[in-house]
DNA sequence: AAATGCATGTAAGACGTTACATGATTTT
DNA sequence: AAAATCATGTAACGTCTTACATGCATTT
């Protein structure tokens, strides 16, 4: 009942249960396919915020076993669905974090032979494009509401085309000497 | 001497000082200006990360005290710059990750009025052309290469205007309604 | 019979930020 | 004289991942 440390994460959790009954394993696969690629969440993030959000009383547990094997179902109590409305219409604030190792290379690169920054865009190019193609062959409707997955296509196509038109134009600067 | 448990980060702090000799100060100064955006780096980070450098061989400190304010300056060793090269020609993977919470609450957003969801997209528009706004008063090439500043630009350019046409999308499906 | 999927969990550690403390120097 | 900047550092904490362990059920 007490309500301490909720992390970043278990605002992800508590909106997965209000999209239906889940157990642990229900939601690692829900944010998987749906929210992954801007908020992803491991089992040791997941179970263990399971309880403190019971503990903090937001949502509620029921064990829901299939056949011999154990199930622990959650859903949200009035104080969690309260909690979530209240998070969805509160201010945000510092919520863009990103950690990209491709530029960073990029940036450190004039170090080395110019080849060496073509490789790297090319390696950066390949990476959004898999991506991409993953994005792509899910259902939208299937993954949830589609902005944010039309977002995440729109965003890594744009990085695709970038690296694209940056490849031209290293390739142009090395053939000029 | 050892070469042990070199955090990701310790790449950008070699990176830097090999761009000219660098006390830790000066080095966080750097990374705000040029990196912060893709690779963020605190102190608390950079000088633990410094010793360990140190103790690994990568670089040496030298001091360099201004009148009577300590002062150690580093500069890569050898060792360092052999590090450097390896990493910059070595394989990438797993290299880029987002935290977005606008994108979390716009997923969870078909849960409050459909006005909530425009809300959002605002704020996350405010956000990037903040960050945008920024950028663009940096001079580039003061802040390095510049192929990483126009990504940076390019990105959250790109995210505006997805959002602008994302809020015209929506006001129009409220005002059908 | 073996492999894959369902289901739950934990321990250890990697990584990073925040907040604090200290003090000298320079600028206003 | 006060404020801002230079400079170094650490302790505590928050957050998250990795790797492991366990065992049932279903598919091949």
């Amino acid at each position: 009942m007490a309500s301490p440390n909720l992390s970043p994460t278990s605002r992800v959790i508590l909106g997965m249960i209000a999209l239906g009954k889940s157990s642990g394993y229900d939601i690692k696969r829900l944010v998987d396919d749906a929210t992954s690629n801007f908020w992803p969440a491991s089992y040791g993030q997941i179970y263990p915020d399971l309880r403190r959000l019971e503990d903090a009383g937001l949502i509620r547990g029921e064990s829901e076993p299939t056949g011999g094997r154990a199930r622990t179902v959650y859903e949200l109590t009035e104080a969690g669905n309260a909690a979530l409305r209240q998070w969805l219409q509160s201010d945000l604030e510092r919520m863009f974090e990103v950690r990209d190792e491709a530029l960073l290379r990029l940036f450190f690169s004039d170090f080395g032979p110019p080849e060496q920054r073509l490789e790297v865009v090319r390696a950066m190019r390949n990476w959004h494009q898999r991506v991409l193609d993953q994005l792509r062959k899910l259902d939208p409707r299937a993954a949830g509401p589609q902005l944010t997955w039309e977002f995440g296509t729109g965003l890594h196509q744009w990085i695709v085309q970038w690296c694209e038109a940056t490849e031209r134009r290293l390739a142009a600067e090395t053939d000029k000497e």
